[in-house]
DNA sequence: CTGCCTCGAGTTCG
DNA sequence: CTCGAGGCAG
């Protein structure tokens, strides 16, 4: 046997267990981009190498037998599946063939339509005489279950045709779309679990699968599934639809719901426009996609194109990159933060998600990992959401093996070895130690960042060099550092050094909103910060005041009060006030202006995205100088968002209130008008 | 007491 | 960006 027979061999016994734990039990090991992978790997070797080809070769079918407990469900015409294409270059090659097997000459155009890619269960519909009869799932295309009962439970779908305006009634159809799951309907379903302390969902896809397939239709009626119609199968009308964008607008009018975002584009161009649209975009839809299927119009030119094997060639699945991926969780470490929480972060074996190796994630708090119980050892499936930031969202359960032990948060600090104290009905763990070295390198960040005290040149690594070697101990001594000092540092000669004293003096003059933000008082953000600087002009006046006088101030409660005065009361921070006044650092503020005057005076704006010309810091500085306020999150009290290019989650909640959007060019007027 | 509306704190990778 | 939690109005 030669060596690409025995890869070929692997390949397809590796792809056929990855079909029957997906298709029959439902219980996929692998991610659906291993998959591909492999099914790629295999399809290029058998092209490369006919001689390894066989006709019983995973890639001339499917998928799997159907699973018992249901009735099989036969498919009058074959559900196809669709090639993958990623990237650009693959959808021009796709485009290229199109025209070559369609004898259409290279410069000209080909129209196509395009369509979300609903992650969720393709599902086919029979009606016969416009009643639903019955419904089935893909399975491997040619035999799928039969899962009616459960189908007739979601309410998108038609139990009867409406009749159509102007074409006429079809006598029988067969119906195919995707069943799915909202993402909102699954965070109620996922909450509703939790409560109950039922295992939660990784994603809604999944729960839309495990729904359809439930053996009580009732309990596929909880699980709130919605439906979209994107094609027919067998169809007995007189004069079908010519072309893919009427099929829509036909099934539109028998009643379907039709996902409203396809488009009907002249030319390849169009197409790769549409997919890096919604890819940036997908994130505002309330329901997952994966992709973008692209078909070729005009149906008779689909049907000049014919399939070849199990793909069509006149459509294709244009893929997203992942954003979710499995792996192992090697570790679970500990880092303690300014405030001397204790945050747990899992350690990953690197993989790749979404173009980036991802090799921590953060895990929250105890709390987080009891309720999802994750353990070390176990495979996880992490995802990068719309934002960046990558999430641990539970362990793969039937991949673990031997006995695991659930994770503790060490009772210890990590870095110290001081007692933790996790209080009642608080999520957070704290290291009672104030004089930490982990606290002390995070204060002196936290002080020295961007927000605060902005000395360019004192980050992580500098922050902690600095506490590490005993030349700072609390953030006063940063003021107190010479030439001298600074040269017994690794990686610090006299140029870097000079130009750290020169941040470290313009520091001095930041003032006492940004100094207070700097000190990390507890409660005492950016905003707080801002409003007992403005209340209270001095640090020394701050310090004398008592909890009674600090509640007058808005926004300031009892809590936020004691930790002010709390802070204040305690030796070593008054000293060290004294340190940062002995070095001359600005320890006053401007008393408050009355009532705030300008364009804007009174409103509140919310920011998303990126802007064109403005940084988030520049928009604002205009805002406020306007006399307005920026908040973080849209609310009914929100009077405008200015929106920037990849607005997420806030744009949305935007729209669905009514609040007006602004972008850059609008904010600047409305700075000069006033609205 | 409950339900907004805020703010604070922490987060990863390139 | 998300989550937790403080402040405050109803």
């Amino acid at each position: 046997m030669t060596a690409v027979e025995r890869r070929a061999n692997r390949l397809r016994a590796a792809i056929e267990e990855a079909n029957y734990r997906y298709h029959v039990l439902d219980d996929p090991q692998i991610s659906d981009q291993e998959y591909d992978a492999l099914l790629r790997e295999l399809l290029d070797l058998e092209q490369a190498h006919p001689e390894v080809w066989r006709a019983d070769s995973p890639t001339q079918r499917v998928g799997g037998a159907p699973a018992a407990g249901f009735p099989p469900y036969v498919h009058a015409r074959p559900m196809l599946s669709l090639a993958n294409a990623f990237g650009e270059d693959e959808l021009l090659a796709f485009d290229a063939r199109v025209k070559k097997l369609g004898g259409i000459a290279e410069r000209e155009s080909v129209a196509y339509v395009c369509e979300l890619k609903i992650d969720g269960l393709a599902v086919s519909l029979r009606y016969d005489e416009g009643t639903l009869s019955a419904g089935g799932t893909r399975g491997d295309g040619s035999v799928g279950e039969d899962v009616t009962a459960n189908l007739r439970t979601i309410r998108s779908i038609p139990l009867t045709l409406r009749r159509p305006a102007k074409a006429p009634a079809p006598r029988h159809v067969d119906v195919r779309g995707e069943a799915y799951m909202r993402k909102s309907d699954f965070a109620r379903l996922n909450a509703e679990r939790e409560e109950r302390g039922v295992a939660t969902f990784a994603n809604p896809r999944n729960a839309a699968a495990g729904g359809i397939r439930q053996l009580d239709p009732k309990a596929t009626a909880e699980r709130s599934l919605s439906f979209f119609a994107y094609a027919v199968g067998e169809i007995d009308v007189d004069a079908p639809p010519a072309t893919q964008h009427a099929l829509l607008a036909y099934l539109r009018e028998l009643g379907f719901p039709v996902n409203p975002n396809a488009e009907r584009v002249d030319s390849i161009r169009g197409v790769v426009d549409y997919v890096a649209r919604w890819e940036a975009r997908r994130d505002e839809l309330d329901y997952e996609i994966d992709g973008v299927v692209v078909k070729v119009d005009e149906l008779a030119l689909q049907t000049r194109l014919g399939s070849v094997g199990k793909d069509p060639r006149w459509a294709v699945a244009y893929k997203f990159r992942a954003r979710e991926a499995r792996t192992k969780l090697l570790d679970i470490q500990v880092n303690v933060g300014r405030t001397g929480t204790l945050n747990p972060f899992a350690v990953l074996e690197p993989v790749r998600i979404g173009g980036v190796t991802v090799s921590n994630a953060t895990l929250h708090n105890q709390e987080y990992i009891t309720a999802n119980d994750i353990r070390v050892g176990d495979v996880v499936t992490v995802i990068r959401a719309g934002d960046v930031i990558p999430r641990v969202v539970g362990p793969v359960k039937e991949l673990r093996k031997g006995k695991l032990r659930p994770y503790v948060l060490p009772d210890r600090c990590p870095v110290c070895g001081s007692a933790v104290d996790h209080p009642e009905g608080e999520a957070m763990s704290r290291c009672t130690n104030a004089a930490c070295p982990a606290q002390q390198r995070e204060r002196v960040r936290h002080f020295a960042s961007r927000g605060a005290m902005d000395i360019e040149g004192v980050g992580d690594q500098l922050a902690a060099g600095l506490v590490d070697s005993g030349l700072v101990r609390d953030v006063s001594d940063i003021y107190h550092l010479d030439e001298e000092k600074l040269l017994t540092l690794p990686r610090m000669a006299e140029k870097s050094a000079a130009n750290v004293l020169a941040a470290i003096e313009a520091s001095k003059k930041r003032g006492l909103a940004r100094l207070l933000f700097g000190l990390g008082i507890r409660f005492v953000g950016g905003q707080n910060a801002a409003i007992l600087a403005g209340d209270f002009g001095s640090i020394d006046a701050l310090a004398a005041a008592g909890e009674a006088e600090l509640l007058e101030s808005e926004g300031i409660g009892e809590q936020i009060a004691r930790s002010v005065a709390l802070f204040f009361a305690q030796p070593p921070n008054r000293a060290m006030i004294e340190r940062l006044k002995d070095a001359g650092v600005d320890v006053t503020a401007p008393r408050r202006e009355r009532a705030p005057a300008g364009a804007l005076a009174g409103k509140t704006l919310v920011l998303t995205g990126t802007l064109p010309t403005l940084t988030r810091d520049e928009a604002t500085e205009l805002i406020v100088n306007a006399g307005g306020k920026v908040s973080g999150s849209v609310s009914k009290k929100t009077a405008y968002v200015v929106a920037g290019d990849e607005a997420g989650s806030k744009l949305a909640k935007a729209e669905q209130l009514g609040i007006p959007i602004l972008d850059e060019a609008g904010l600047r007027d409305l700075l000069v008008s006033g609205g």
